[in-house]
DNA sequence: GAGTGGTCTAGACCACGCA
DNA sequence: GCGTGGTCTAGACCACTCT
């Protein structure tokens, strides 16, 4: 009937409460957390055990560890970011960093769909940013990102928005995403998905639609990309 | 000029030891290795030691640690190998085993792109293995595999193929794939996918090109999968 | 109960970054 | 030279599996 462990070892109780310091924000994005001593000291256990709990931190890539120097909470910067989870480039792995064109942030009810995915009550408030990617100054991806209201108050009221909406979301929402599930597929252009990326109506696009997961494990954004593949790759390592 | 690091640890040095052995087949897949204090005794290192190696080689999924039982030497199984490398599955997370159908095997000349690919001489031989994978008994997914024979020989006279190729090359060739790049886009079906996968000419497809590479780092396999996503996705987490 | 991997400790020393 | 993370050891005890 129950198969929850009867016991949570040292090092998981540590790494639970470091977990819980950083979304509550007790140490910000790039800044360093105490020395493992430190924190063994404090917490009462050895600096293994802290070790342990902060190891798991670092393959998990919430924290960052530099020898010599420290250890530091995990920063969604422009470039890491945007390479960690954007995966178009180029074929053969030249990696070309996309901009941002024809921005708009609306806000409304949620659609039926993306109260589904994103586990929202039917008619919560949603925000929609729609944004074309320029890859080497042309439009290649058209984006629609889905986000609750309730997780990033009055976001639709700032513009611009960064290149690395994840960087925003964690430096201004405290909202941490560490991971994405996608789902892929090829489709026809649509009339405007043609006009939008200067393709011919019916001409394959690559479909990809995401949800990202926060810190906590919630849904917190639902995007559809929609992608001209003609000079361009979805580049993913399975491992 | 040299970044290499001027030392390799001693747990580093464990684990090179080992995955040599597990190369050169010391264990054989689902073997069990010998006890973490059996292989400290014999390596002259502490077991903490042994255990920092094991616990890389458990990371990247070339052993399984059971508690209580030993550490066994991982297997590409059926059910494994197929849903850890084959990413196609029904929207919603719902995983369909695939069936094949329409298998050929031939050997060839590479051609200049797959010598390319696989880093071979050019006119070295591969073998070519094409079938057409069925999911709900309907065809999906043309997929069309090439394999160097040097490393493969007379892969092209056994019949029938495995439906987990990965499995097959492990246990009777001794080439274990652990990660696979993949590029993908869409693409329009030409005459001849239209009619191996009962679609109108034109329509999108799913093309999936995947380097797979084995234990040694080596490239073993190039493999070109064109996929029918009317009712499939594929499916990834960015983590 | 015997044997395996999993956790935890305490202490030593090494490699690295910086002042 | 100091403080940080990284490695290594030896030994204890715990949880799990099988006999």
């Amino acid at each position: 009937m129950d198969d929850s462990p009867h016991y949570r070892p040292l090092y998981r109780q540590v790494y639970d409460f470091l977990v819980r310091q950083i979304a509550e924000g007790a140490w910000r994005p790039a800044e360093a957390l105490p020395s493992e001593q430190a924190l063994a000291d404090k917490l009462g256990v050895s600096q293994g055990t802290v070790r342990k709990a902060l190891d798991v931190l670092a393959v998990e890539k919430l924290v960052e560890r530099r020898q010599g120097k420290g250890t530091y909470v995990a920063e969604h910067t422009q470039e890491r970011a945007l390479f960690r989870f954007f995966r178009i480039s180029e074929p053969g792995g030249e990696r070309s960093f996309p901009t941002s064109a024809d921005e708009t942030a609306r806000r409304r009810p949620a659609r039926p769909v993306e109260a589904r995915k994103l586990h929202l009550d039917k008619g919560a408030q949603v925000v929609e940013i729609s944004r074309t990617r320029l890859i080497d100054g042309k439009p290649a991806v058209l984006e629609r990102s889905v986000l609750p209201v309730a997780l990033f108050p009055d976001i639709d009221k700032r513009r611009p928005l960064p290149n690395a909406l994840y960087a925003l979301y964690q430096q201004e929402f405290g909202v941490n995403i560490v991971s994405a599930d996608e789902e892929l597929r090829a489709d026809a252009a649509t009339r405007e998905d043609a006009r939008l990326l200067g393709l011919q109506p019916g001409a394959p696009l690559l479909h990809i639609e995401r949800v990202a997961i926060a810190l906590d494990g919630k849904r917190v954004e639902w995007r559809v990309s929609r992608c001209n593949t003609t000079h361009l790759v979805y580049a993913v390592t399975l491992s």
